[in-house]
DNA sequence: TATCATGATTCCCA
DNA sequence: TGGGAATCATGATA
């Protein structure tokens, strides 16, 4: 409690009373001056502030029950994670996501990100300014009435708390935001696009190639990711699906499969030995281009191909033929299992 | 618009 | 965990 002496105190009281009853404005400087200027006036001051803590703000204090809000901690964490607030981290959707969609999303992602901060800095901007403004109004009040600087700060804690409000709502609908644009790519990724001629055609000449083991390894599965422009699991999911589909549609397969071998045999008889990957004869390579490759199997217009042609078996020559004639065999088998 | 082709997903198994 | 098999979903084509 503020020690004063109860003679000034009523005098000083009495002096605040009559200044109110002579309505005190802005003309009346005289009597403004007086009441400023009285020596009791901060004890006074002091004593009104004291009461008024007592009997008013102790019924609330929001500054003491203030913890960190957890909704907006976790608000604050799913915006750092999706690379909205914090280090700008370009976005992504993991590998599974093609390289167009990947851009387009990031390009979205951006947006939400430069469209968020800057709501961010409008907010708080908003917010420093409304303070203020609230601050020196208080400050301005406190010449006439008794509001001491503990609940001026308390003031601006609640009107924080309540910008923190619209705070939480930028940074929901922020995260609803980049909710929608994550689901709305990822479902993109269900959406088939076919891959390029030019990658079909390395995949199966790789399948073909390996017929009689198409399980290429992890350094073969990357390199013809690259080669491909498309995803080591893209790559899995293709031989997986080839591999299926070779096998339920062996007749079709095997005409597929003597187009590859006669375009490689073409390329090799054309190119000689140099990197010829089957070590096929390159004579053989050349007639190859009109037999069919699968010799020991049946293929359709296969007596056609052979017309005037020496019946000798290539697939002695070339490895790729005996091969093909090994999966033919283990398919077979397969088949064969009850 | 129906049908086929094909990339992706899911479930199950060794 | 990789592969087989079934299935889904969508693109391409007649």
């Amino acid at each position: 409690m503020v020690g004063t002496n109860p003679n000034n105190l009523t005098e000083l009281l009495d002096a605040v009373l009559k200044i109110n009853e002579q309505a005190l404005d802005d003309n009346d400087s005289t009597k403004k001056n007086e009441l400023q200027c009285h020596p009791m006036r901060q004890a006074l001051f002091d004593v009104l502030c004291e009461t008024k803590e007592k009997t008013v703000l102790s019924v609330r204090n929001p500054v003491d029950e203030a913890p960190e809000d957890p909704q907006l901690m976790r608000l604050d964490n799913m915006l750092v994670a999706e690379g909205v607030a914090g280090p700008d981290k370009g976005g992504s959707l993991g590998s599974d996501a093609s390289g167009g969609d990947q851009a387009d999303y990031r390009q979205k992602l951006h947006q939400i990100r430069v469209v968020y901060n800057e709501e961010l800095r409008k907010y708080e901007e908003a917010c420093n300014e409304f303070t203020q403004h609230v601050r020196s109004l208080l400050k301005d009040q406190s010449q006439l009435r008794p509001i001491a600087q503990k609940e001026i700060e308390r003031m601006v804690y609640i009107i924080q708390r309540k910008f923190s409000g619209i705070q939480v709502q930028l940074k929901q609908s922020t995260c609803e935001a980049v909710m929608i644009l994550r689901s709305r790519f990822l479902d993109a990724r269900r959406k088939r696009r076919n891959f390029s001629k030019q990658a079909t055609e390395v995949l199966n000449e790789y399948f073909y190639g390996h017929l009689s083991n198409p399980y290429p390894s992890e350094e073969a599965k990357e390199d013809l990711a690259r080669q491909c422009n498309i995803t080591v699991s893209q790559v899995s999911n293709w031989f997986g699906n080839k591999r299926i589909r070779y096998k339920k549609n062996m007749a079709k397969a095997q005409e597929e499969a003597s187009l590859y071998a006669a375009k490689k045999n073409a390329h090799v008889a054309l190119g000689g030995m140099a990197g010829n990957p089957y070590g096929m004869l390159p004579g053989a390579a050349a007639a190859a281009g009109l037999l069919n490759p699968y010799g020991p199997m049946n293929i359709p217009g296969q007596d056609a191909l052979h017309m005037g042609m020496p019946p000798f078996d290539l697939s002695v020559y070339n490895p790729q033929l005996m091969a093909a004639a090994q999966y033919q065999q283990q398919m077979d088998n397969t088949d064969a299992k009850p």
